[in-house]
DNA sequence: GTCGTTGTGTGACTTTGTCACTGTCGTAGC
DNA sequence: GCTACGACAGTGACAAAGTCACACAACGAC
């Protein structure tokens, strides 16, 4: 992870909870936001209420879609949450503007986070559209495996992955047959990781 | 469409004819690029060699993703080709660095481009993954109808609303079969564009 | 324990994507 | 003109994925 710029690293430090909303649909934006510790879950929600997970913020990382609606001036597209306690840098709209012009550094981050969010969400969208479900589940599961084990529910993995939970819980059933994973009720043990791959 | 920096203006201009290759997927990036008159699409094409458009770029629009190359040191993740006869500015990965630096102007023009494109690119990801391929069909033939006609392949809007030809084929033919739109080889004509969002 | 909530399992069905073709149109070359 | 070819479109059969409507199981609060 690179390191922060110095002027963000002065900066104030604001405390959130678990689960707690960050910020939601149609909301203006007011704050830049760095996250210093823990992660938060940035999303969209269709009418009929099925969620697509658009990028995770981690620790490090600048909340992209914040930066692109002070520079354009419009409301939150999307929704986000943080997935664990989280400590943000937040800096008002007036101070981020004047920062960019003035500190070379700073800009230079921000532009990074851009550039690498924007790849991710292109990598992202392809394989949602062009790869199967079984090649998203099993590249989700390799990725966010802590010690072969991760602690998720199907639906939230249904809504990471761009697919629908009864067909997460599905194809998981049949990993668990062919003596892949082994499920119990909110969490998934890998047995075979190179077989996941296949 | 908003004024393009002073600093772009006074660029050379390089033409490209129609159907030309712009840049090829895993190609290194050398310069920045900006549109002055034409269309360029975007897409990229997985192993089985199905494609998916992620966006087009058009007259006074820069291209993000020659952008974050350049700005990440990366190699093109996708593919580009002219859709039209195009003249487009070009400025070297030096310069642009430069530029970037001392012009205020031009910065803001490269944020704002960022910003625009990764909305559009979250909005594309959430109606390709959360809308049905009638509803992207419908949006993407009112989109691009001029005088609500439109020369276009099935295939060619398969691959721009993420889905296969013989669907489309077949969705299209329905919809000719509900008199809201006329089929002809390579043309598309339509009848009742209220009825299309129903 | 009971209750309510959350997570999971399943069958039936719809929509979408894939495969393997056939047919059709336009045109370049003879 | 005819022929051959490539690009475009249509179609049936089937596979993969998504939706709907439940049943049921695990867990925590009380």
């Amino acid at each position: 992870m690179a390191e922060l710029p110095k002027s963000i690293r002065g900066l104030p430090i604001q405390e959130l909870t678990d689960k707690q909303l960050v910020f939601s649909q149609g909301q203006p934006c007011e704050n830049y936001i760095v996250l210093a510790e823990g992660q938060v879950k940035v999303f969209t929600r269709s009418v009929e209420g099925r969620e697509l997970v658009l990028y995770r913020i981690k620790a490090g990382e600048m909340c992209v879609l914040t930066t692109s609606c002070l520079l354009g001036g419009n409301n939150y597209p999307a929704e986000a949450v943080t997935e664990s306690s989280v400590k943000a840098h937040l800096l008002p709209r007036s101070q981020f503007n004047e920062l960019l012009d003035s500190d070379r550094e700073f800009r230079h981050f921000v532009f990074d986070s851009f550039s690498q969010r924007l790849t991710a969400l292109m990598m992202q969208m392809e394989q949602v559209t062009l790869d199967s479900v079984d090649q998203r589940l099993a590249r989700f599961l390799l990725q966010q495996a802590k010690n072969n084990r991760l602690q998720i529910t199907h639906q939230d993995i249904a809504i990471n992955i761009g697919s629908a939970r009864e067909v997460v819980s599905r194809r998981l059933k049949e990993l668990e047959k062919r003596g892949l994973v082994r499920l119990s009720r909110g969490k998934i043990e890998l047995l075979d990781a190179n077989g996941l791959l296949f």
